[in-house]
DNA sequence: CCGATAATTTCGGATAAGCGAAATCACTTC
DNA sequence: GAAGTGATTTCGCTTATCCGAAATTATCGG
C-alpha cells in the first residue's frame, strides 16, 4: 500500500457523478443512518441490483475515494461521499417539497418523480426552488433537508412500533419509499404533525391499537414501523 | 414559408427511450425543420460528436424504424420518430417556459437546464406544468409548443437577416442554442413581440440597420439569422 | 470518363453499468 | 477445530454509447 496523501477533502465533491454513482451513495447513507452496515446484500436489494453489480461498483468507488471498505465487511462513505449523498439528498428533498407544494403532485408520487429529476436539475435550480418555498427543513414526509452545506438533522426518532404505550407523541416523518404504504398512512392521518398515543400492542407482531388525533386505529407492525415519533415538546 | 399546423397519426413511441436517442430524434427533426437534410456530419455537429458515432446510431435508430436511412445520403424520421421528438420537445418547451416563468430563470439558462430535465420528468409532470401555466402555445424563445397528440405549428418563418428593407414585421421568435447569443438579443429588445422594420443592408455579409421598437440598432448577419420575423397581422 | 476531395461508413477499442455462475470467505455449530 | 451455510467476490459476458483511424463511396471539375 503507497502511502496515498490523504487529505480531507473541502465539500466540494468534484466533477459530477453519473445517477447510478448517486444512487449508490444515496442508499448507503440511508442504510447507514439506520444503524446498519451497508453490507453487498443489502445495497443490492434496496437497489434492486445484483450482489455481483454491487460488488463491482462498490470497489470503483472505493478507489474513487468515496467510501471504504474491507471486502466481506461493507462499505461506509468517506467524507466526501458523505457530502455528495447529502447533495443528492438536498436535491431529493427540495423536489419532493416543491413538487407536492407548489404543483400539486399527489404526496405519493413525488418521490418517484424526484427520484429521477434529482439527477438532472442543476444546483442554481434547486436553490430557487427552496427560495420559493422559503427554505424549507422537512420534506412531505417530514424527513430533514440538508443545507446547501451538508448540514442536516440526524436525529433518529422511534418507531411508532416501539413508541411506548400510553405516551401521547407526535408524528415526525414517514417512510417514502412505497406509494401504497403512504396511501394507506394518509388514509389514516398519520402524516407529519399528527398526535398519536399507543394504547395496546397485540403480542406476537400483532395489530397495534393507536390514537391518531381523535380516531382510534389499529394498524400492522410492519406499518408502524414506517413511521417515526418524538415526544410533544 | 410553408403552412400551418400538421397532425401526426396517433403511434405508440414504444418503451421509453434514452436521453442520447431523444437527442437525436430532437437534432434530426430540428434540422428538417429547417429545410436541410439529416446528413451524418451536420448530426456529428449538432450534438457535438464524432462523426462515427452518428453513423452507428443512426443505423440502429433505422433498425428500430424511428427513421429511415439510406447509407450516404441522410436520415428522416418515420411516423414513430417523429412523435417521439415532439415528444421530447413539447418536454423542453414546457419546462423552459415554467422555469423562466414561475422559477424566475434567466431566459439564456432555460435551454440548458430543460436540455437535462426533459428526459427524466414524466408526461403527468409536464402535464401539470403546461395547466399550471394556462397550456401556452409558445416558450420564451417563440417557439411552438407541440401538444399532447404531436400537433405543432411548423410555419417556418423568415429571418431578419432575409427580412424585406421597409416593411414592418414583428419577432416570432429567436434561436434558444447559444446563450450567449440570447443575451445579446435580449440587450437588443430583440425578443419574441417586438416590432421591427430593415432600413439598410450592407453588401457582403456587412451590418444590418434595423429598428427595434422605437430604436435603430446596428447587427450582424449571423445575429440576424437567429431571428424570425412575420407580418404584422 | 477519371480522378481528387469530402463525406460517410467500417473497424477495433474504450468505458460504464449490469448479469449469472462459480469460486471464495466468514461465521456458526457441532 | 472442522464443516456447512450463507454472504461476498471473481470471472466471463452483454448492452449502450462513444472515439480515432482506415476504408469506402459520392460527387464535382475537367
Amino acid at each position: 500500500m503507497t502511502a496515498a496523501p490523504r487529505r480531507t477533502p473541502a465539500i466540494t465533491p468534484a466533477p459530477s457523478l453519473t445517477a447510478p454513482v448517486e444512487d449508490y451513495l444515496k442508499a448507503i447513507y440511508d442504510i447507514q443512518q439506520g444503524g446498519e452496515a451497508a453490507t453487498t446484500n443489502a445495497l443490492a436489494e434496496r437497489l434492486a441490483l445484483a450482489p455481483a453489480s454491487v460488488s463491482g461498483m462498490v470497489r470503483r468507488l472505493a478507489t474513487q475515494g468515496l467510501l471504504d471498505h474491507e471486502p466481506y465487511r461493507g462499505a461506509r462513505l468517506t467524507p466526501a461521499g458523505r457530502a455528495a449523498a447529502l447533495r443528492t439528498l438536498r436535491r431529493h428533498r427540495i423536489l419532493e417539497s416543491y413538487l407536492a407544494t407548489v404543483l400539486g403532485v399527489p404526496w405519493d408520487d413525488v418521490h418517484a418523480e424526484a427520484e429521477q429529476l434529482e439527477h438532472a436539475a442543476s444546483d442554481t435550480l434547486i436553490d430557487r426552488m427552496a427560495r420559493a418555498l422559503g427554505d424549507p427543513l422537512f420534506d412531505p414526509h417530514g424527513a430533514p433537508i440538508p443545507t446547501r452545506d451538508g448540514v442536516v438533522d440526524e436525529t433518529r426518532h422511534t418507531t411508532l412500533a416501539d413508541w411506548p404505550l400510553g405516551t401521547r407523541g407526535t408524528v415526525m416523518s414517514v417512510s417514502d419509499k412505497d406509494p401504497v404504504m403512504l396511501r394507506y398512512l394518509g388514509e389514516l392521518e398519520l402524516r407529519p404533525g399528527a398526535m398519536v398515543q399507543v394504547h395496546a400492542r397485540a403480542p406476537y407482531d400483532g395489530p397495534i391499537d393507536v390514537m391518531v388525533g381523535a380516531e382510534l386505529r389499529q394498524i400492522g407492525p410492519t406499518a408502524a414501523r414506517a413511521v417515526r415519533i418524538a415526544s410533544i415538546a
